[in-house]
DNA sequence: TTGTATGCGTTATCAC
DNA sequence: GTGATAACGCATACAA
C-alpha cells in the first residue's frame, strides 16, 4: 500500500515562515542556525510528529549507516549468537542491520548479496554456504565499492578483512587431549571439504596424529557426517567394525557428537570408558546429557562484536583501500565427561 | 566511506543514445519499450554491471518492499525461528527484511521503531519487550500509515493484526495432564504479569484447577522464575516446604524446568514419581535430559510464517483500513517422561 | 515507441 | 543567519 502523506520538513518550514533548507540545518544540527529558531523548528518538528525520511537522506548523502548481514540460517544457535553480538555494536554506533539467509544454497546467498548491494549498505558481512562453488558474488561487493567482511566460513582467495577461529588449533588441542587420556583409535567425522572451517579441522586432526606418530586410519574418517543423523550413521558403522575407534571426534557439530552419544550408548558402548567423544560448538545442550559432551567453544557472541568493531575501526569513515587482515578467536576446549577417562579410573 | 561511483540509468542511457526514461522502463518492464531496444539495455546494463538503486527507486515509489521486525533477543530460540518462518516468505515475495532487538528493553524498543519509521518499511512486526509499559510507540506506527502485526506478546488493547499461540489452553491441557497422571499439588512458576502470554498461562493453570475442584494454594505459585537460576532458586523453597508440591509447571521456560530438574535431582526427588515437570517451548534439550522433559511446542517457525502470509493477503496491495483480525496457533503438548508417573508404574 | 519534464524528501553550495 | 537552487537516482504522466 501506498502510505499516507507524511509530515515533510517543507511541513515545518510553512508552518514556521521559513524555508526547508532551515529546517534541515536545525534537525540535523549541521550549519548556522539561530539557536532560536532551531528551538522552534525542533518543538513543532514534535509537534507534527515529524520523522526523517532516511530513504531521502541516504540516497542525498550516498550511504545509508546500514549493515547487510549473509548467513546459512538465521535460526541456528551460531549465526544468531554472532548477529546478536553484531547487533550490539552497530546498535550503539546507529546503523542498521539487513539480515539475510543463504539457506546454504549459493544460488539464494548471490541474489542476497545483490539485493544488498542494490541497498547500498555500507559493508556486507558473509559466512558463505556450504555449497558455494565460486565467489563472483563478492568479488563484485568490492568493485561495487562496498566493504566486505567475511567471518567463520570464509572464501580464503579473497583479499577481505576476515574473522575467523583458529579451527585447526582447536581440532589440534581436542585430539591431543584425547590421547592425553588415553585413547588409542580416534575416529574423524568431517565435514564438507569445500568449507574452509571443516578443512582446518581435519588438518589440526592429522597434525595431532602426526605429533604422537599414529598413523591415519582412512577407514575411520567418515566424510560428511554433518547431522545428529549422519553423525548416528556413521556410528553405527565404525562401532560395527571388527576393531572400532575408541574415541570419535564429531568435528562437525554437537549434533553429530549427539548422534554419536545416542547410538553408543544405544549399542551399549560405556562412554567415556570404552568410547570417548567430543564435538564442536558447545551448543547448550551438551553440559545436560549424560554424560556431558566436551566441546570446543567459539565464542560465537565475540565474533559478532569483532566483526563489528573491525568494520568501525578498519573501515569506518576512511576512503583509502583496506588492507586485508585477518582477526583469528581462539576457540576454547571444554573438557566434560564424554572425554574423561583417567578421572573416572 | 563515500562509495565510489557507480553506474546508473544515465550511464546505460548515454551509452545507447537513447534517454533514462527509456532504459527505466526497459530495466523494470514498464510501460511500451521496443522489444530490440530493451535487450541493448538489458545487455549493456549487465555488461556495465549496472545494480539498481534501491533508495532512489524506493523514494520516488514511496514503499520500500522492506519488513522491520522487532524481538526481544534475536538469538533466542523461539526469535530466531519466527524471524526464519518469515524471512522463508519474504523471501520468496522479494521483500527485504530489518531486523532489530530490544533487549527487553522498552527504550530500545522505541528507538527500533522509530527507525524503522524513518526507514519507511511498509510493515513492522514485533513482539514487546518484557518491560514495556506503554505503547504509544506502536500507535506511532500506525499513525504513520505503516502496518503493523504483532506476535506472541502482544499488546492486547492495540487493534491490529496479531499471530499468537493459545497459551491459555495449552496451559490448561498441560495441568490436566498432570492431574490426570496422578499429581495433586501442582506448583506453578509464572513470568512477568505484564506480558499477555504469562498471564494467559496462569489463566489457564487456575481455569484447570478450578476444573477439578482444586483450591489454589497461592505459597506454590511463584512469581518471576523465568531463567533456569530462578527456576532453581524457586524449587529449592517448594520443595523445602513441609508439604512440597508432587508437581512443577514451569509455565514460563524449558529453561526454567531444566533448573528445576536440576535443583530435584540434587535433592533426591525422583522424578517423575515423587515430582513431575512440565516446561515450555519445546526447546530442543528437552529432548535429550534424563528424564526428558515434557513440555509445550510452539511451532515457532509456523508463527513466523503466519504472520508474513499475513502481511501479503491482508496488508500487502490494499489501501483499505483493515480489521484487527486475530491468529491464534495452537500449541502442543509433547508428554515425555518428567511427567509421566503412569505409564511408570 | 520514445523523449520531456517533474517530483520523491533531503542535504549542500552558493548567494544574500 | 537564512533563502534559493541544484542534485542524489529513479519512475511516471504527458507530449510527441
Amino acid at each position: 500500500m501506498k502510505s499516507k502523506k507524511r509530515v515533510t520538513i517543507y511541513d515545518i518550514a510553512q508552518r514556521l515562515n521559513v524555508t526547508a533548507s532551515t529546517v534541515s540545518r536545525a534537525l540535523s544540527n549541521n550549519g548556522y542556525v539561530n539557536e532560536a529558531t532551531k528551538q522552534l523548528v525542533l518543538k513543532t518538528a514534535a509537534e507534527l510528529n515529524y520523522k526523517r525520511n532516511t530513504l531521502a537522506s541516504n540516497l542525498r548523502m550516498g550511504q545509508t549507516q546500514t549493515i547487510g548481514v549473509v548467513v546459512p540460517r538465521i535460526n541456528q544457535n551460531f549465526f544468531s549468537n554472532v548477529i546478536a553480538g553484531i547487533e550490539a555494536i552497530t546498535y550503539q554506533k546507529g546503523y542498521n542491520l539487513i539480515i539475510c539467509q543463504s539457506d546454504e544454497l549459493h544460488e539464494k546467498e548471490v541474489k542476497c548479496v545483490n539485493t544488498l548491494i542494490n541497498q547500498h549498505v555500507d559493508c556486507i558481512v558473509i559466512s558463505v554456504s556450504a555449497d558455494s562453488y565460486n565467489y563472483d558474488h563478492l568479488q563484485n561487493v568490492l568493485d561495487q565499492g562496498i566493504r566486505l567482511i567475511q567471518f567463520d566460513r570464509v572464501a580464503e582467495e579473497l583479499e577481505t578483512l576476515k574473522v575467523i577461529n583458529d579451527n585447526e588449533q582447536a581440532s589440534f588441542e581436542a585430539i591431543c587431549h584425547l590421547i592425553g587420556q588415553g585413547y588409542k583409535k580416534i575416529a574423524l567425522l568431517e565435514g564438507p571439504q569445500n568449507l574452509n572451517i571443516f578443512r582446518q579441522r581435519k588438518i589440526g586432526y592429522l597434525r595431532a596424529l602426526e605429533k604422537f606418530n599414529i598413523l591415519v586410519d582412512e577407514t575411520i574418517v567418515v566424510e560428511n557426517a554433518w547431522t545428529k543423523e549422519l553423525g548416528a550413521e556413521a556410528t553405527r558403522k565404525l562401532l560395527s567394525l571388527r576393531t572400532p575407534p575408541d574415541a570419535i571426534f564429531a568435528s562437525t557439530s554437537d549434533f553429530s557428537a549427539l548422534g554419536v552419544l545416542e547410538v553408543a550408548t544405544a549399542m551399549g558402548f560405556k562412554v567415556p570408558t570404552q568410547l570417548g567423544i567430543c564435538g564442536y560448538s558447545n551448543e547448550a545442550f551438551t553440559e545436560i546429557t549424560s554424560p556431558s559432551i566436551t566441546t570446543i567453544d567459539q565464542f560465537s557472541v565475540n565474533m559478532g562484536t569483532a566483526v563489528a568493531n573491525l568494520y568501525f575501526d578498519e573501515l569506518g569513515n576512511k576512503d583509502t583501500s583496506v588492507t586485508p587482515k585477518t582477526i583469528s578467536i581462539k576457540p576454547e576446549l571444554i573438557v566434560r565427561a564424554s572425554s574423561s577417562k583417567k578421572s573416572q579410573v
